[in-house]
Order: structure tokens, then C-alpha cells, then sequence
DNA sequence: ATGTTTCTTTTCACCGATTGCAATTTCGCA
DNA sequence: TGCGAAATTGCAATCGGTGAAAAGAAACAT
């Protein structure tokens, strides 16, 4: 009974990637809103009441590894040594969510970054994001909380998430507004990290060179397009 | 051509009311899921249609007033005196969005709350929240980087309000799962912005075995300025 | 007051997402 | 091989949302 074994398991991962790949493929080709159902769900050959059988609504299709990524926060917050404290965790638990898997292929990096555009484009996903990244914050507070439980109340573990995942959400999405690369954008979210780390205090240190350019490693993963 | 004068603008304004009113309280009434726009229509005696040509969907008729709260945070920001600097202005911000009107009448505050229990009980109507209020932080983000160009950058600009609402909102929602009082929740969300203007380094403020002890530097922010 | 112009509302016909249900097909396993 | 469980499908129906043309109501000019 080992998982993937039977016919049955492989053939609905094998329809349910599928649908995946198609819905994106549609979604970037003709645009999302001119995507129907019908047509995901006939471009792999199977009936569009399926569709709703593998996902619960259109959105969802783009949204299918997310609880993947919410596992490996948890898992940076459970594996927290014992003497380390909260501040020494949140960077970590930063680069955790922030990098992006490595031991998937060429295809499925190719795919996160359809799927990361499409969020940023479509009103709808970016809407479905947002709301899946409240509950995940809700989630990783909690698990917050209860692997600090001397460090921290309730209160201040989801301002301390809050904070941390606003400051970085939303430097990315202003650098992704200025035009930045990925990469680029990803330089943007760690500074956001930093800045609520260091607290907004901080922030009219107009000191030293204007903008603290944290490394943007260029070229690690082509966003080719 | 004052505004308000026409008979027109008039009925429009008192049929649109009437519709955020019924609609509130058949959602409180029956349930939001359950509540069709039909219905909400027929209770004011409009077709279904024409509840269509006042609001763009069913959710934004529990937003009705959105744009007021932003204007008075821009208006806030408007206000800023020259001299005033970026960490000066955050908090008055914060306040200005949390304090509600009080220029309104009983009626309006009871529909107020009821809007927010529906928000905060609703899953639709919670995602939509979240994606005004990110809307609302990239246009205050971007009317604090105009008002002190030469104190922050976009990417800063935007670090600091994502902190700062992150904080607050993700504070509120611990204290109402705690079930606090609207109050209390209201103190919560003014610690969630002290944390974020502090910075999460100064966090670990309780008794611990912690192998680093922050300087957290000035203390004369505690939670209402 | 009357005809004209302009803005609203209504009617009607659709589309697409989503769901419940019953029929049918496909696997897994004895 | 044959049965029971699981997956797929077809179908009908509900509901949110939209486009377009026709009917109404208010504003305006004469």
C-alpha cells in the first residue's frame, strides 16, 4: 500500500498535472477570464464535471502546490532548535518560503513562473492569493506561538508574521511595479524582511548609499519571456 | 449644479442605500451564501439588473464606503508638515484608520458592524477585504513616497506600510480568534503597529533562557501616542 | 405645457462557474 | 473471473454577471 501504487493513484496524479499544465498553458495563451472550464477540462480529454472533482473552483487549478510550500514553513518552525529565538528563526523561516525549490525539474520552474505572472496579473488570483496568504500567516503564527510559547502571545506572534510577510509582500510587489526582474524582486522582499526586522524606526536613514542594494544574484533561474 | 440638487441624484443615492441595507440585512439574516442578488433587488423593489448597475458584484455592496476610509488616510498624509518625518506620520496614520467616524449616526455604526462581522465571518467576503486593503496599501505606499521623496524609496515606502498593516491586521485577527471584544481588538492592533514600528528584534521582551539581548533603544512608544 | 434630450430602469436572452444526482465505467482484489 | 469501491460522465438546475434594445422618468428648451 505503498503511495503512487496502484494504477489508480498514478493515473489521477498523471490527469490532475495535466490539468494543471493545460489550465496555465490556456490561461497565458487566451488569458484567464477567456479560459472556460469546458475547454481545460477537453484539452485532456476528460468531462468538465471532473475537472471539479480534481479542484474545487477555476482559481484553485493555479493553486495546487501551496500547501506544499505552507509544510516546508512549518517544517523550518518545527525544527527549531531549542535555544534558538524568535528573531534567529524568522530570517530563516524568510529564506525558507522565499527560495524556490530546487529538486524540481526545468518544467515545473517554468511553471511556477507562469503561475507567479498569472497571479500577478489576474485580479481574480491575485485576489485568491492574498486570501490564501492570510490563512497561511494565521497557520505559521499559531505554529509560531506554540514552538515559542515563553517568547510570545498570540497577539504578538501574528503581529510579528504580520509585519514580516506584509514588509516583504509588499516591497515585492513595489519593485515589481518599478519593473524588476525576478530576481530583483526577490532582492526587494528580503529588504522588506530587513526593514520590519529592524523595525520602521529605522527607516529615514538616508545615510550611505541611497539604495542598499541587497545581492540580486542575476541569472539563477531564466524568466524567459 | 450643486451637488445632490437633481431629484435624479436623490433616488439614485436613496434606491443605493436601500440596497446596502437590504442586502446587510438579509446576509445577517439568512446568510451571505444564501442570499441571492435577486432577492436583494426585489426587497427595494428594483430589478435585478439594476442592482447590477450600482454595484459591479454581490460582494461590493458590503464595500460601499471603501473609498471614504482611504481618502481620509490620504487626506492624512496630505496633512503632513514639511518638517515631519516618515515615523512621525505612520502613527497618526494608524489612528486615523482605526478610530471609526463619528460623524455618523447610530444607524450607520450598527451597519458598520454588522459590514464587519460579515467580513470576518463570510470566506468571500473575507478574501475581498484583503484585496482592498492591498490596494489601499499600494496607494498609501505610494502617496508616502511623494510626500517625503527624500526619505524613502518605493521599495521602502512600500516595506514600511506592508509592516505596519500586516502587523495590525494580522494582531486584530489573533485577538478576535481569541475572542476578545471589538475593543480589545482594537488595543491589539495598536501593538501590532508598535511591533512594526519597533522592529521584531525587540521582540523576545519576556523572561527566557535567550542567548542575545536586544538593545531595543528608546521605549517611548507604547501603544497610543 | 409640449416635445426633445438624456439618463435609468427594465426585459430578455445568454454565458460560464459550480453543484447534486443518477447512470456508467474502471480498478483493485478476492 | 466477478464483485464492490472509486472515478468519470451526462444532465439539469441555480446563480452571478453581461450585452443590447425597449420603455420610463426627469431635465431642458421653447
Amino acid at each position: 500500500m505503498a503511495p503512487g501504487t496502484g494504477l489508480r493513484e498514478r493515473k489521477k496524479l498523471r490527469t490532475r498535472h495535466a490539468l494543471v499544465e493545460a489550465a496555465v498553458r490556456l490561461f497565458e495563451l487566451k488569458g484567464y477570464e477567456e479560459t472556460t472550464v469546458a475547454e481545460i477540462a477537453a484539452s485532456v480529454d476528460v468531462s468538465t464535471r471532473t475537472f471539479f472533482s480534481y479542484f474545487a473552483s477555476k482559481e484553485d487549478v493555479v493553486f495546487h502546490d501551496t500547501r506544499a510550500r505552507v509544510e516546508r514553513a512549518l517544517a523550518v518552525i518545527a525544527e527549531r532548535r531549542p535555544e534558538e529565538t524568535l528573531v534567529e528563526l524568522l530570517p530563516r523561516l524568510a529564506e525558507a518560503t522565499l527560495v524556490p525549490e530546487e529538486t524540481t525539474g526545468e518544467r515545473a520552474l517554468e511553471l511556477a513562473a507562469a503561475r507567479t505572472r498569472l497571479i500577478m496579473t489576474v485580479p481574480a488570483l491575485e485576489a485568491r492569493a492574498l486570501h490564501v496568504l492570510f490563512d497561511v500567516q494565521r497557520e505559521v503564527a499559531e505554529a509560531l506561538r506554540r514552538a515559542c510559547p515563553d517568547e510570545v502571545d498570540p497577539v504578538e506572534a501574528a503581529a510579528a508574521v504580520g509585519a514580516f510577510v506584509g514588509a516583504a509582500t509588499m516591497a515585492a510587489v513595489a519593485a515589481r511595479d518599478r519593473g524588476d526582474s525576478l530576481p530583483e524582486i526577490a532582492a526587494a522582499a528580503r529588504q522588506g524582511v530587513a526593514i520590519a526586522m529592524r523595525g520602521l524606526r529605522s527607516l529615514p536613514s538616508r545615510s550611505g548609499p541611497q539604495t542598499e542594494r541587497v545581492h540580486s544574484g542575476r541569472e539563477k533561474f531564466a524568466t524567459k519571456g
